[in-house]
DNA sequence: CTGTATGCAAACTTTTTGCAAGCTA
DNA sequence: TAGCTTGCAAAAAGTTTGCATACAG
């Protein structure tokens, strides 16, 4: 996402480009996995007066121009990714805590149903998967 | 779930069987997608004493003996359902918020890849896909 | 200039923790 | 009786809101 088309986008709803949204959005780009609190953090190493509200506004601005997504990896927090670059479904082990990505590609035979069956178009830049992995399931 | 087999479970681990436990499965069984406010809502209209605290606890618990699970279905709290009857995935729609419930059959092809390659294991009961639904799609 | 965006502070919601008293086994 | 459980209160975490100031266009 360069400044330019970030500009455009806003620009096309009235609103306006600022360096806090230039920064919030790389901060995303550049943490993979990012909870609003790793961003303020990320954010304040580049600069040190934005506010942690203004990281609330700005992801969900952000996440309605479609330039990102939010997923629940875990208790607490939730975690926001570029929807852009490479998505990713989240394979997340209950056991250890672990959480790795891989190709949605994986997906595609449910997503398929779904839109044939049941008109339902899945997001997946959006799908966790709980459940145990392969280290964990063998010192059960 | 009986109550004699909850208290068997219990047993098992050293712990004991309360009314409060019995109320908190019992009331996550009729419910069906329960958060904790809305258990400690069920739960008080039986026994008025209860506390939420007691409600987060035994919630907590009764996940780890594999009695119930839980899953994001929107922002806010996490929702418990009962984990041995009928489990399901939940198609959550981010337009209208609206939340089906379908057979976890359609995520076969997806378990079988994911333990044959990666051998991780999805609990399938604790699924949601986030997507547009067919009613939303047609009005965009 | 105009009106959007931000920072600040405070309020709110949800969840967790410590501890004394109560109750199960 | 022993020690697991609960209720209560307070703290902690996470998120949202109102408003005056700052700034992008």
């Amino acid at each position: 996402m360069s400044a330019t088309s970030l500009a455009a986008m806003l620009r096309e709803r009235g609103l306006r480009l600022t360096p806090q949204r230039q920064l919030i959005l790389e901060a995303v780009h550049e943490l993979g996995h990012a909870t609003p609190e790793s961003v303020h953090n990320a954010v304040r190493e580049r600069a040190a007066g934005v506010n942690i509200t203004t990281v609330y506004r700005t992801l969900e601005l952000l996440e309605e121009l479609g330039l990102v997504n939010h997923t629940h990896l875990s208790h607490g927090s939730p975690t926001y990714s570029s929807a852009k670059e490479h998505q990713h479904v989240h394979l997340v082990c209950r056991s250890c805590g672990s959480i790795s990505e891989i190709d949605p590609g994986v997906m595609v035979p449910v997503t398929e149903q779904l839109l044939r069956e049941r008109a339902f178009r899945v997001d997946v830049g959006h799908v966790s998967l709980f459940g145990v992995c392969g280290d964990c399931k063998e010192a059960e």
